[in-house]
DNA sequence: ATTTTTTTGTGAACTTTTTCACAAGCCGTC
DNA sequence: GACGGCTTGTGAAAAAGTTCACAAAAAAAT
């Protein structure tokens, strides 16, 4: 049987990233078409974690397994895209019109996986008006009335450093409750908005600081 | 005076992403042309985390400030560039000319901050040959032999998931020391070699977890 | 029907990371 | 040159996160 969420502590970051692994192993278990139940021990292995590890996030939400036996693939996948609240399409807006943003916007997995992009905007009057699939680049101009008209509840900012801020703040103003940022700065927000930064340098410093550091203590 | 590193503990990875934070909230101060000196408690604003944690931080590396003082901005600045491995130019390669390659190779801060592409490669005969500024486009079937010759100490990894192991594998054997994977699986390789992934997905799905608990836990 | 085998869920032990708190050091002033 | 106001560097304490180890449960075997 399962069991409902005991009560919601505060979760670990590093467990909600690990939640999302295990639904990519999941899906990945059930498009090679193997076992219908998977065991902490097998999660584990394609995870890069250990058997405990799995056992103890999954139990921060409830008891999802049968002892003997294992999970089921497809309950559990159902039920970590529940806690991950991705069993349902989120209204995505596109702030930035340029090079990442376009990226973004034709990431495959996107669409794929439950982000609906529903706006996208721009400063330049160049690209006002063009269209990008089903969606016309708006104004930044217009941003709270379209993010409000449109009912978006998560952004990408993908503009300069020096734009993100005013944006950011102007998207708050307009109901939304999740940025992901690719600008490089730290945003101010209200605390009942979540921010994700996804920063370049940081990861590449990060590579750098692991290899100068590996080469300076073995020699 | 400033003291050396005392050894080389391992440095959890959690300070070396805030190292990278200090620093650009250094180049900050700087280009604000502020005080030539700044203490832990200033960098702790800027950087969301407590004058503490940052005076920890550091102090796994050496002893940059003075008593009373605090720290001086420039000098605390090149230290932090020296720890990050970030004091010399990286030769790196980026693998896939896409969507999301095309949008990092034009990325400003790529090049101001000591990443020089070197090589470019893709598997489409449409793209092989093109140019890209000051590099050609190689066909990926040459990928040893071109990191070899260029000495590519780092890849960008920004492929499909499915050809992304063994371009890795591929790069690894040509030498190289970290990567940065855009490809959303897990890379097998070798311990020398590092590996940053970045993961959209896994952000959004960290977004919409935060925001769906959020409103599931107050009401 | 009992025993064996398997694998979960979880308190307790351990490890890692963060925070605290304060002596030690530096600068300017009297 | 001692005193006072600041701010670092750092052990010790606290908190957070991971691993261990085992009882409990479910299926399979005897």
């Amino acid at each position: 049987m399962i069991t409902r969420p005991p009560v919601s502590r505060r979760i670990p970051e590093s467990t909600v990233r690990r939640l999302s692994h295990y639904l990519r192993s999941l899906e990945e278990f059930e498009s090679e078409g193997g076992e219908s139940t998977v065991s902490s021990e097998e999660l584990a292995a394609r995870g890069q974690t250990t058997a405990a590890q799995v056992r103890k996030d999954l139990s921060h939400f409830g008891s999802f397994g049968k002892r003997g036996l294992g999970y089921q693939v497809d309950e559990l996948r159902n039920q970590l895209r529940q806690i991950l609240g991705v069993d349902r399409t989120w209204r995505v807006g596109l702030i930035g019109a340029g090079r990442i943003g376009s990226a973004l916007f034709s990431y495959p997995d996107f669409q794929v996986r439950g982000y609906d992009c529903v706006a996208v905007f721009d400063a330049d009057p160049e690209k006002i008006g063009r269209r990008w699939g089903d969606v016309t680049i708006r104004d930044s101009a217009d941003l709270e009335e379209v993010l409000r008209a449109e009912r978006v509840e998560l952004v990408i900012l993908a503009v300069p450093g020096s734009a993100a801020q005013e944006l950011a703040a102007r998207a708050v103003d307009a109901g939304v409750k999740g940025i992901l940022n690719f600008a490089p700065i730290r945003l101010r927000v209200p605390d009942k908005v979540r921010v994700e930064d996804v920063s370049l340098v940081m990861e590449l410093e990060a590579l750098s600081f692991a290899i100068t550091q590996a080469g300076g203590a073995s020699e």
